[in-house]
RNA sequence: GCGGGAGUGGCUCAGUGGUAGAGCGUCGCCUUGCCAAGGCGAAUGUCGCGAGUUCGAAUCUCGUCUUCCGCUCCA
């Protein structure tokens, strides 16, 4: 049976895969932190995804840019003037609008408010005594700039330095050094460039637990490409989308593709791929066509070219660039979601159990000596040979059954049990999370059996 | 920002003015020997925070913070 979001976030907390962010000062909406467990699932999911777009891919780079950036750069990319809204609150009932929006609705057009300031508008809205679209009153407060960039500030003293922003998406910093990845790696069109990272923006909006947080990791692919072919690899990184979230174990019929209505302005075309949360559909990745836009504008903004040389034809152009954006954090949070579950067991019993593909499991196996008293020795002699190729968990307390089930309930697709026979024969029992059946190996056959588990 | 709930061991909660509790979980010992068994024992709390009322506050009053649900918002 699947489990409610509320029970997926508790037994994310308790068993150490996401806590509140900043808990024990009463936590900061919105922010989540990673435990032990949470971790280990996190970094597989990044090496799938980089095998999957930087390493198996040919013409295809990493990068690891900074976050801070020189603010041109969000200037360029449009995020200064359109990421932020100026918002007023009608104090007689209470809703709220945008200042802007009141202002071409009340003029019929005829002011455009995006060429007035915050006070010219706040000034319209008094003199002209614009009512309310509720409740017909003007009575409005102040207009507050609600900007999802996050600020801060370069220098020693505040008059002296610069403003700056925390990126709020990873995507810019490929673009601005696509030509020093073009140059370095001799790369011809088309070629990629991979990055993971950590993208901020100041959202009002409570998220459901991890799915919208101020501050989460994007993996995010650009290709670069000829207009022309833009449409063509459109469809392919569609494509690799899914595939992407089926190797993690998402179940086809819980992925959708979901066009856009409304293109932002600068794509040509723009998808999401949603996943079935306990919550409803929503957006796991996007793929975007941005065209040339973004290089244009770093061009016009930043005065360098922008323009790449075809080396065959000696042409010189601006490349097109299909972007794959994948939420870090929503990934995790859709094989959780997808993995755990109350299973009903053959005899009536019910267990907990986390069906995590083993090669996101936290932990590959877990070493459990049947007693604690005389096979503790030999366990720990096991763990520590695994841990040298695996994430092993050790657990030597309570029953055996009690602890199948306690890797059962954090994913772990197998149990290396260690008895009195191991001691003479060298053999262990080796446990399998999904089907719950054991198997008697040698010692010797445990890392060849593991690997063939986790790369199945 | 508005409206409504809620904050008591790790978790779930009881306790409505008089010595802070239970179950689960955790740890130790015994028992057990392959799917959450049992026994004994232990640890973990300035009852979200700050004032006030009172001889006395987890409990009443005010303030404040956090959080959940709905509305608003989400380039």
């Amino acid at each position: 049976m699947a489990k409610t979001m509320d029970e997926i976030v508790a037994h994310c907390k308790n068993t150490g895969f996401i806590f509140a962010g900043s808990e024990i000062y009463g936590g900061l909406a919105n922010s989540w932190d990673y435990g032990p467990l949470g971790v280990e699932l996190k970094n597989n999911i990044k090496k799938l995804w980089w095998e999957k777009f930087v390493q198996r891919r040919e013409n295809s780079y990493g990068i690891d840019c900074a976050i801070l950036m020189n603010p041109r750069v969000w200037e360029a990319s449009g995020h200064v003037a359109s990421f932020s809204d100026p918002l007023v609150d009608c104090k007689e009932c209470k809703a709220r609008f945008r200042a802007d929006n009141l202002i071409s609705d009340f003029s019929k057009g005829e002011v455009n408010a995006d060429l007035l300031t915050k006070e010219e508008m706040s000034d319209y809205l008094e003199k002209n005594h614009v009512p309310c679209p509720i409740c017909k009153k003007s009575n409005f407060t102040p207009i507050r700039e609600f900007n999802l960039l996050f600020q801060t500030h370069r220098g020693v003293t505040k008059e002296s330095g610069l403003d700056i922003y925390l990126r709020p998406e990873t995507a810019q910093g490929e673009y601005v050094n696509f030509l020093n990845v073009q140059r370095t790696m001799r790369a011809k069109l088309p070629f990629g460039i991979g990055q993971i990272g950590k993208a901020f923006r100041n959202e009002i909006t409570p998220g459901n637990f991890t799915f919208r947080q101020i501050e989460f990791e994007q993996m995010e692919y650009q290709w670069l490409c000829h207009e022309g072919q833009d449409e063509k690899y459109y469809e392919e990184f569609k494509k690799a989308s899914k595939e992407f979230f089926l190797s993690m174990g998402i179940p086809e019929d819980k992925l959708r593709y979901h066009d856009h209505d409304k293109l932002a302005f600068y794509a040509k075309a723009a998808c999401d791929l949603q996943y079935k949360f306990p919550f409803g559909w929503d957006e796991v990745n996007g793929i975007h066509n941005r065209t040339n836009y973004d290089l244009t504008r770093h061009q016009e903004f930043s005065g360098k070219s922008m323009e790449y040389l075809d080396p065959v034809t000696n042409e010189k152009f601006i490349p097109y660039i299909i972007e794959n954006s994948y939420g870090l954090d929503r990934a995790i949070l859709a094989v959780i979601c997808n993995s755990y579950e109350s299973e009903e067991l053959k005899n009536g019993e019910v267990r907990e159990v986390m069906h995590i593909i083993p090669k996101l499991a936290p932990f590959k196996v877990a070493v459990l000596p049947l007693v604690k008293k005389d096979l503790s020795d030999k366990a720990h002699e096991i763990f520590e040979n695994l841990s040298k190729d695996f994430r092993v968990a050790y657990d030597e307390t309570g029953s055996i059954g009690k602890r199948y089930r306690r890797q059962d309930q954090i994913g772990t697709p197998l149990c290396v049990t260690i008895d009195y026979e191991t001691l003479e024969t060298q053999t262990v029992t080796i446990r399998d999370r999904d089907s719950m059946k054991q198997d008697r190996i040698k010692i010797s056959e445990l890392k060849d059996y593991i690997n063939n588990i986790i790369n199945k």
